[in-house]
DNA sequence: CAGTGGTCTAGACCACTAA
DNA sequence: TAGTGGTCTAGACCACTGG
């Protein structure tokens, strides 16, 4: 574990601990300096990294401040992970409803930058929070990259497995959404009626090395779904 | 302009200027560090802000990458700063159903952080793109930030006035949405029908030293808006 | 003007990738 | 194993906030 990854995880377990509320100010710079026994650049990387999780804030000639989000059980657009870190607290399960090695739709395959002619597993799920219908997915995974794939992994985590399993890294991720009215079939998978609103997200997953190895089609039950998203100008 | 943002700028254009492509690579760290005069870390971090605005991706022992985003006229949820910028080459126009100074909701004054005795802009307004209704959008905005606002302002930019004209720095903003049905004084709004579906969002916009001056409510049309964001694991 | 965060440097050393 | 990006340091100097 890097210096700066575990400064910024026991800053935050800090805050976490003493229930620090909104706009409460942390320890100046020097004295985090002292405590942790490190360099100012490295105490700032820490900062930095709390400040773009939204945990803190900082104000130059002022000081270092908590920034708490409050709303629970909304999925964060940001984590890039799928939402079962969000809705921990929460009991998420899968149906899996078809899980087959085939060829790519041609948007598959220019969201994943393969052939047509390539093999990928295509998977769609019902994903489940307490019961209630969350979500209908679809997924594209490039066989080059996820060469195993089955039910029993899919019906759990298949990003823990992609990452614990296969020794994979997740890196980036692009995400696009919209709005509209479910059809007959997606209704009927989500316990809705056709015609009723969703929100239809779509995803393209990158490893590390910039490889795209995930194309995902996501239509959220509109009643069991809510988003949040903390951004921040000056660090863009 | 500080070093590392002007080098941004100037990677950013080269790209632009040059069409790089998506996985293409850029010159190597010693390279830049020598045609921009700088240190190791002030690439460094150009490079990171570039990373996370989503215009590079870095790879260890590899180097240093293209990451273009394709689709056009999405919105970004990151930019934080009204959507004026993503919609550029579009023409937005916004028409003020209402513009008062008045006393806070009681959700308004939570989010605002005020009292109930505050006084506040109340700004109803129906955002345009090409002609056609975006969305319907109710802010409330701190009087004691927002000293001065009217018509004329809240029919152009109010983000650009706060800015510009009042010369306020504005920081980050927490952003929560969910899907529902139209309510008939929102289709009225935005030519649909009630029972359509509807993107809504709320928003506080708080200004660099933590204070909030801005909590927005805003429905969106969902056959005139599709939204983007570009997520980075390794950056959180 | 004292206190506090932000930028920038030069350089040592580490960790990963790809040939 | 050469090439390349990432971490970390110590310290100088800058820029902003608030009493």
């Amino acid at each position: 574990m890097l210096k700066y990854q575990q400064i910024a995880i026991d800053i935050e377990k800090y805050i976490e601990e003493h229930a620090l509320q909104q706009r409460d100010k942390l320890p100046v710079l020097e004295h985090l300096m002292a405590q942790f026994e490190v360099s100012k650049s490295t105490i700032t990387k820490s900062l930095d990294l709390l400040e773009r999780k939204g945990v803190v804030y900082q104000v130059r000639g002022s000081g270092i401040f908590v920034r708490r989000q409050s709303r629970k059980g909304y999925i964060s657009l940001l984590s890039n992970q799928g939402f079962k870190k969000d809705l921990e607290e929460f009991n998420v399960t899968s149906e899996v409803i078809e899980l087959t090695v085939c060829k790519p739709t041609k948007e598959a395959a220019h969201n994943l930058n393969i052939e047509l002619s390539s093999d990928v597993y295509y998977v769609k799920r019902i994903r489940c929070v307490n019961g209630k219908t969350l979500c209908l997915e679809e997924s594209y995974y490039n066989k080059a990259f996820i060469t195993y794939l089955n039910k029993e992994i899919a019906s759990e985590s298949i990003f823990h497995y992609i990452k614990e399993g296969l020794g994979l890294k997740v890196g980036f991720s692009d995400i696009y959404l919209h709005v509209d009215k479910l059809n007959d079939e997606e209704a009927d998978y989500l316990g809705l009626k056709k015609g009723d609103p969703k929100l239809f997200m779509e995803s393209v997953f990158h490893l590390t090395n910039g490889q795209p190895f995930d194309f995902s089609k996501v239509t959220y039950n509109f009643e069991q779904s809510q988003f949040f998203l903390q951004a921040n100008s000056h660090l863009l």
